[in-house]
DNA sequence: CCTTATATTTACCAAATGGTAAAATTAAGA
DNA sequence: TCTTAATTTTACCATTTGGTAAATATAAGG
């Protein structure tokens, strides 16, 4: 008969409203539980990825997640919260693959053909996460505004630095670090974001893997080619 | 007493609704009119960009606007009418600017560096419009996908084979044309789109001028070497 | 000044929304 | 099997939403 408004959270919610962790008691319950949620964040994502926080109801989420609305509310019991989850799922795994410092590589070019291989693969494999990630800084990112400030600017500063650098041994052309970094984190995200703009335009029902190959070579070939970075030194 | 459901444009309606012109019978009236009608299309356009279609409120539009809601109802009797507005008028704007074919310049560098000249300030004076066209296209782009395939397309076939001529003559590196085209509006566009992003990562609290021209130059500066283009010529 | 068209306000309303409260059902362990 | 906790369903509910209908007010021309 008891509710239980905690849920339980394998990380400490960096997006305010701190969600204890629980131990899980019954194991097979737990893990019944776990996919459930698991079904309700990709459904959410999904709805959030097409009409954004605002425009998406908890009985639209509900319903693509074939339960109720109310037993929605059971897992998550407030709308914001479970919008909280999606992103912070996503923000995860996007701050793992986003730092140029951590990316694999011993040249710049190296470095730099990673993380754009990198990037345009978190377009492909999530591009849902990546839409609700679009719609809240469109929005004016009032969630996420802390979060960019206290976990992506330092990272950022970081990155800029390491180019600075490159720059300075003159293994790169002299570029705009800031506004590269800006660069390629637009023409990577819009295979995800844009995705029915390019289907239209290049006359697909969809991107396949094939698209995304020659996204990940052309957009490659071209931050390479401004960075005039140099071959294998 | 009467209603008048339909509202005067000087554009016939490309998103299905034709609403016919209507003449101006009171000069003065209609112009406190036109100017009132502005006034709304500004509002709907910050709060459509804001929260997108469905997120959006007449409530709000109305507030913004500093007009009831009954009002507003008045001059346009509903959302998806006053929505359709607001992306009429701004694709209006960017389909003039959109083309590469009537770009100003001789040599392909110089119409690559008046592209994205021009398109970098559409995002600078218009960056509402282009909030709510990516919020738009990133929810599956329900009303716009028309607009895309009949006007959109067929322009980009067009800009395509240009950038396939200039290959052909040598007088660019063999690059992906379109894949050039979504690197091109994505790294533009980001400065209307993302710029919250930017201000945090910048540390500003808005992005002024001097930005946007580092953004210019910095994204000029790219593509133009990614191109490969031979100076004048 | 009076009529007529325009513009604004007031009164409503049905549907959708996020959410509460509690009853009913299911599952597991002792 | 019985008890207890977890889960799902059923009833509601206040607020917001897009929109209708009609009354009121304003403005302009004859």
């Amino acid at each position: 008969m008891g509710k239980r408004y905690k849920i339980s959270l394998t990380f400490e919610s960096l997006l305010g409203d701190g969600l204890a962790e629980e131990k899980d008691k019954w194991t097979r319950q737990s893990e019944n539980r776990k996919a459930l949620e698991t079904r309700i964040l990709r459904s959410a994502e999904i709805v959030f990825a097409q009409k954004g926080y605002s425009g998406s109801s908890m009985e639209s989420i509900a319903v693509t997640a074939k339960i109720s609305k109310q037993n929605l509310i059971y897992y998550f019991p407030n709308k914001e919260l479970l919008y909280k989850h999606v992103l912070k799922e996503m923000l995860d795994i996007w701050i793992e693959k986003l730092s140029f410092l951590e990316t694999q590589g011993e040249t710049p070019e190296e470095v730099i053909r990673s993380y754009v291989s990198e990037k345009i693969k978190l377009s492909r494999l999530y591009p849902n996460g990546s839409k609700v990630f679009a719609h809240e800084i469109i929005s004016g990112a009032p969630l996420l505004k802390e979060y960019l400030i206290s976990e992506l600017k330092p990272q950022f500063d970081r990155d800029v630095k390491l180019v600075k650098s490159w720059i300075k041994k003159g293994l790169i052309d002299d570029i705009d670090p800031e506004h590269l970094f800006f660069t390629i984190w637009a023409a990577t995200q819009t295979y995800a974001d844009f995705s029915v703009q390019m289907e239209v335009l290049l006359g697909k029902k969809s991107l396949g893997q094939k698209d995304f190959d020659r996204a990940e070579k052309a957009v490659t070939e071209f931050v390479v080619r401004a960075l005039g970075a140099k071959k294998n030194n």
